[in-house]
DNA sequence: CCTTGACCTCAAGTCAGCTTGAGGTTGCAT
DNA sequence: ATGCAACCTCAAGCTGACTTGAGGTCAAGG
């Protein structure tokens, strides 16, 4: 019994073990494959099987989350990942790059309303016409959309 | 009839005044006062009759929702400030540093992610163990809660 | 054989922060 | 006096990202 019939090397897990090594919910994964995110296979009992290189892709939904994604945009992000294959390291540099910039453009976002907001400190006057916190020129929130929020 | 009821300086004014001050919508801010966030009296017809300094404290409302609390947050930071006074330039600095602290946790936050994701690209493990970029430690979401996102 | 636990589906619920709609009233200018 | 914009209430809907519940199946161990 050296060469079991695909147990030993196991390629397909189920839905379980994907939510234990990644801390998803079961919920949450059958969720993500309903959107498109993760594909599965069933057994002839129905249950889903999915690769081992799905963590990975569920790990990426998780990062880009944490970064500010929607699933829409992950969605996006992952058109490029083909289902079942494990993301090379130069799709993760080129996906990685492009979540830096987002990145990048929340962080300026917000050093610029940090900014303004302590010219402000002094100021006190809260007027929509003059503060400059508040100016419909660049009203693009600090906030992104996210999963569920965690801050404190 | 040198002393009108109130009329000539105007200290009460209509819903539609404040929505058009603020750029809220109408019913946004029927909305803030059926959450208690801004009160008002009636006319005789029923209508809402506002303070100017309501205007004040939608003008709160938005910059703190623009660095990302939630309504629940900004009631408890409202609390400070009794319904229908004006905030002083005092409760304004106190609140406002308050924020900025909020904002620095953020950039901070964002900013820690970044250089994680810095040291991930060249690395391309997307291992939910090992990588720098998602660990269990401090999950703590680089997103916030928001209103509607705008975000392009 | 039986139980236990992991799995399945599908519908509905949750939370935040509003908006939309239906149906009706007020208040101000002409 | 009349017209009409601005106001009112209340219920329901929406988006995003899930969770929860009801009711049922599957696989393995004792």
């Amino acid at each position: 019994m050296l060469a079991k019939p695909a147990k030993g090397r196991n390629d397909l897990v189920p839905i379980g073990v994907l939510a234990q090594r990644t801390g998803l919910a079961v919920s949450a994964i059958r969720y993500y494959e309903d959107r498109g995110l993760i594909a599965s296979i069933r057994t002839s009992g129905n249950q889903r099987r999915f690769l081992r290189s799905d963590i990975r892709r569920l790990s990426f939904i998780l990062i880009a989350q944490r970064l500010g994604l929607g699933l829409a945009e992950i969605e996006r992000e992952m058109a490029s990942l083909p289902h079942g294959r494990t993301p090379t390291v130069l799709d993760w540099q080129r996906i990685s790059r492009s979540l830096r910039s987002e990145i990048d453009g929340r962080i300026q976002l917000l050093t610029r309303t940090r900014n303004k907001l302590d010219e402000c400190i002094g100021c006190g006057c809260l007027s929509l016409d003059r503060c400059a916190l508040y100016n419909k020129e660049d009203r693009a929130g600090a906030a992104g959309p996210g999963p569920r929020f965690v801050l404190d």
